[in-house]
RNA sequence: GGGAGCUUAGCUCAGCUGGUUCAGAGCAUCUGCCUUACAAGCAGAGGGUCGGGGGUUCGAACCCCUCAGCUCCCACCA
């Protein structure tokens, strides 16, 4: 058969894939002999398709669990789907009005029916392209956020909170969009400058003829004032505090109150204080128990509270009072500003910060745990530069506003009476049962259950307990299923720096109070997959290329090595095609080095002759990356891993190895060393497999014939074995001395295939021990001879104080040989100097440890003895 | 405004406890090669005052101070 010179990963990729499924390698249970090693993913948005940021993440679980796999643990990687409440609302929102359908017209369950016709038809889009991508997850154990189970544990942590008395209900500020008349989460919010116009108001001072002077962008929110406000340290104002003013137009008695929060030198130094329209003046309202009044209706327009206008939207209302009050004589002047703006991203409308009824989890007590166990690494933050800002946040960490103002999600399990009393259960007859033992005496009320559903996060936090088992958030003292009690704590997370507080910081809190335990050990943070500008790939801006074109050009193993060769943990991916080319290289690589093998014939009856310090080399090299190999991955270094292997591949086993025992043209190999070579291609493979699962597989095959479930997708990870140092040092020499006959040529503009000789003193033939096959036959020098004499007419070169020579009778410039000698004995002079300087300072001597000062020693000498060998050559000349 | 981090070759980054060839890798560039596995390749080469300045030390890319520039997170000044 005659095999491509290019690698086509097309047809491979998906049979491999085929394979592994229908062999069930990628299914896990609980094995009492085996060690468990699972990782669950960050379940993509169920209506999301696959991304840049995605590919990495998922890239390096698959690594991960590959290699753990290969390790002999019980290897289980649990995919699923997050349900994004407001993404997919959004989109299933857009996606009916393209059908002409709003959203307002639907009852809840008409729109959910709807949302779950779309969760069924693309909500599985993006697992089938994660299967594309090579992932070995344990499809069987696929889980979604919304599962019945899962939706029924969400709720029983909800109730179960509540009970405990983590979880009430109270007002707080929520960035309101008057258009769709929901509450945004902040990250919905965009802020822009807009130029705006700051309006300087008199307030007139209650029983004086003095006025105060505040500055506000937004007049029309002066009918709901509560109170002024001034710094207690603004001398200009000392005389005010404890006074009262009043609102212009409607002459409201508001008090003047005094607090640091209010900056001296901004405006008039005097703040109007208005708890109901702005966050911080809520929160200054409720530190100093100050009056909410709310004057606007939650569609934006002006209500009865503000007397005037009513009815107007905010701004209209906004013109015609300024006018107003330049008309009463209010306005001392305008200056025009630039205001700071919070927009709907989804509607663009001003957002209208709004008081409103939200549920909230107390996070102060409940994150302690969580808190403590980061800081002192039993959760292991990879790389641990996040810990400082986890700290920060965890120090400070506020009450969790859990509702949100959406059907698509889980249902907030509160129900109502008319009078607003409360009560918390699974389904409304238990909430029934609960009342009616409450309010004896209402029989007769209604309840009606809370509209709202719960943050995302609020489901995704129990994610590394509830895909094993949803039953143990019931409260109920049990203790979980047998695959609970194996897999959990799981081992890895990997996940991007952004969700650390959203998600990852809450799975840490939410398994120390369910299983008082850690969720994982390690927490992998990859970076952000950027574009050649440096922006995020996003599909707004539509910098991202599609994954899946990526991987039907290039193939997955391509894409999958491509960005690993430069992520490091924590830092940032600038992608660039570039990369996909040199993953893509790297497999044709391989693929090259196996069609040679594969041609190669093979005598049976031979002996390796010198081709035993090959083998020799090839298996110390393998083995002495194999230690770097396992100390990278123990730290999480898994570029750096790739590079290693990259290089034990590229360059030792092909330029080198095969290089080495290549047979010359037109005859045939013995049988040791071919069956060695097999041997370490099949070792070198399965350190590739983790990153290039694809290929590896199928060279796994092609090399020799295998029972069906032999593959090295389960092939056991190598151990190292004790290997000979000195062989490695040896080789040094032989390739330093290779490398030189190539430059020789080069230089002299000879073809690689012109014969040479070496001429070389007895220590030089030392060095090199059994290595003399192996320059010969890489070098193409035909002999070899050891002369103590000094050889004329002939280019040289020093390695470790010991003179090679290569006879080249015309070929020798000697004006030009002379320079380059001079060159280097200065050089070597000004080397051997410093170090000198360095000896013969006794503070050095004195302070620097033995094993450093023989160092130097050593540097002197080897230095002076090159300086030796360099003059004599100059001699010759 | 609060917090964190970064600055090393043209680009992306390693450089672990201050001490061997420690100034590195990959990519890119340049030179010569279609050599019988691979031009998606082979053999070589050049390229950096380790952001500036100061300090500690026998010794600093690494520790301290300072200045400059950049990035991210949180809160966003009426």
């Amino acid at each position: 058969m005659v095999l491509s010179t290019k690698y086509d990963p097309s047809e491979v990729e998906d049979k491999w894939y085929q394979r592994w499924m229908k062999a069930g390698f990628f299914h896990s249970q609980p094995d009492p002999l085996k060690q468990p090693n699972c990782i669950v993913i960050p379940p993509p948005n169920v209506t999301g398709v696959l991304h840049m940021g995605h590919m990495l993440n998922n890239t390096i679980q698959d690594i991960l669990i590959r290699r753990a796999r290969m390790q002999g643990k019980e290897a289980c990687w649990v995919p699923g789907t997050d349900h994004a409440s407001i993404a997919t609302e959004a989109k299933v929102v857009a996606m009916l009005r393209d059908l002409g359908i709003k959203k307002s017209d639907l009852s809840r369950e008409e729109f959910l029916k709807y949302a779950w016709e779309w969760r069924e038809k693309y909500g599985g889009i993006i697992l089938e392209q994660l299967k594309k991508l090579g992932a070995s997850c344990d499809w069987d154990r696929t889980k979604f956020t919304m599962d019945p189970d899962y939706y029924n544990a969400v709720i029983d942590v909800f109730i179960d909170l509540y009970k405990k008395g983590n979880i009430y209900r109270g007002l707080r500020m929520v960035n309101w969009d008057p258009v769709s008349k929901t509450a945004l989460s902040d990250d919905e919010v965009h802020h822009k400058d807009v130029p705006s116009k700051l309006y300087y108001v008199n307030y007139a001072l209650e029983g004086s003829s003095e006025f105060i002077t505040i500055a506000t962008v937004r007049p029309e929110t002066i009918m709901a004032d509560a109170a002024i406000c001034v710094n207690p340290n603004d001398q200009r104002y000392t005389h005010l505090q404890g006074k009262r003013a009043l609102i212009p137009l409607i002459n409201r008695s508001i008090p003047v109150i005094a607090d640091e929060y209010v900056s001296m030198d901004f405006g008039t130094g005097c703040l109007k204080v208005t708890p109901a329209h702005d966050m911080n003046d809520n929160e200054l309202g409720r530190k100093h128990n100050l009056e909410v009044i709310d004057i606007l209706n939650e569609d934006g327009t002006l209500n009865e509270k503000a007397q005037l206008f009513v009815g107007e939207d905010r701004f209209v209302a906004r013109k015609k009072i300024a006018r107003m009050l330049e008309e009463e004589g209010c306005i001392e002047k305008v200056e025009d500003y630039i205001s700071n703006v919070g927009f709907s991203e989804r509607t663009d409308a001003v957002i209208e910060p709004r008081l409103s009824l939200q549920w909230f989890l107390k996070m102060k007590e409940i994150a302690k745990p969580a808190h403590e166990h980061v800081m002192n690494d039993d959760v292991q933050l990879i790389p641990s530069k996040f810990k400082n800002s986890y700290n920060h946040w965890m120090s400070n960490v506020r009450d969790w506003c859990i509702s949100r103002q959406l059907w698509w999600g889980h249902r907030i399990p509160a129900w109502y009476d008319k009078a607003g009393n409360t009560v918390v259960a699974r389904t409304e007859s238990e909430a029934r049962i609960l009342y009616d033992k409450a309010w004896p005496q209402n029989e007769e009320a209604q309840l009606v259950q809370d509209c709202d559903v719960m943050d995302t996060w609020f489901s995704s936090w129990l994610w590394p307990m509830a895909v094993f088992d949803t039953s143990v958030f019931r409260g109920d003292g049990n203790k979980g299923n047998a695959d609970l009690n194996y897999y959990y704590p799981t081992s890895d997370l990997v996940t991007a720096p952004e969700i650390l507080f959203f998600w990852v910081a809450r799975m840490i809190i939410a398994g120390y109070e369910y299983r008082n335990e850690l969720p994982f050990r390690n927490v992998y943070l990859t970076g952000i997959v950027r574009d050649k500008l440096g922006r995020k790939m996003s599909k707004q801006l539509g910098n991202s290329p599609d994954p899946l074109h990526l991987i039907a050009n290039f193939g997955a193993d391509a894409v999958r090595s491509g960005m690993l060769f430069s992520s490091p943990a924590g830092n940032d991916l600038l992608y660039d095609d570039k990369l996909i080319e040199q993953g893509r290289n790297f497999a044709n690589k391989i693929w090259n080095a196996f069609r040679l093998v594969k041609s190669w014939n093979v005598a049976e009856f031979s002996v390796p002759g010198e081709n035993h310090v090959a083998i020799n080399w090839m298996e110390a090299r393998f083995n002495n990356t194999l230690v770097q190999l396992d100390d990278h991955f123990s730290k999480f270094r898994i570029s750096d891993a790739l590079h290693l292997v990259y290089k034990l591949i590229w360059d030792d086993f092909c330029s080198w190895f095969l290089e080495m025992v290549k047979p010359e043209f037109g005859k045939s190999i013995d049988a040791v060393t071919f069956d060695s070579t097999i041997r370490l291609f099949e070792k070198i493979l399965k350190v590739l497999h983790p990153f290039m699962p694809f290929i590896t597989e199928e060279l796994w095959h092609a090399l020799k014939a295998r029972e069906e479930r032999d593959c090295i997708i389960i092939a056991s990870w190598p151990q190292p074995q004790s290997f000979d140092a000195l062989i490695l040092e040896e080789s040094g020499v032989a390739f330093q001395i290779i490398t030189e006959v190539r430059n020789t040529r080069n230089a002299k503009g000879l073809s690689p295939k012109d014969p040479l000789q070496i001429i070389v003193t007895q220590t030089g033939f030392e060095l090199l021990n059994s290595f003399w096959p192996v320059v010969k036959k890489l070098s193409n020098v035909n002999a070899v001879s050891v002369d103590s004499g000094i050889v004329n007419k002939a280019a040289s070169f020093i390695i470790n104080t010991s003179e090679f020579f290569i006879p080249l009778e015309q070929k020798i410039d000697t004006e030009k040989e002379r320079e380059e000698i001079l060159r280097d004995v200065e050089y070597q002079r000004g080397f051997l100097s410093s170090v000198e300087k360095k000896l013969s300072n006794e503070k050095f001597v004195a302070g620097a440890p033995p094993k450093v000062i023989d160092i130097e020693r050593k540097k002197k000498l080897d230095a002076e003895i090159k300086i030796k060998a360099l003059e004599e050559k100059l001699a010759r000349l």
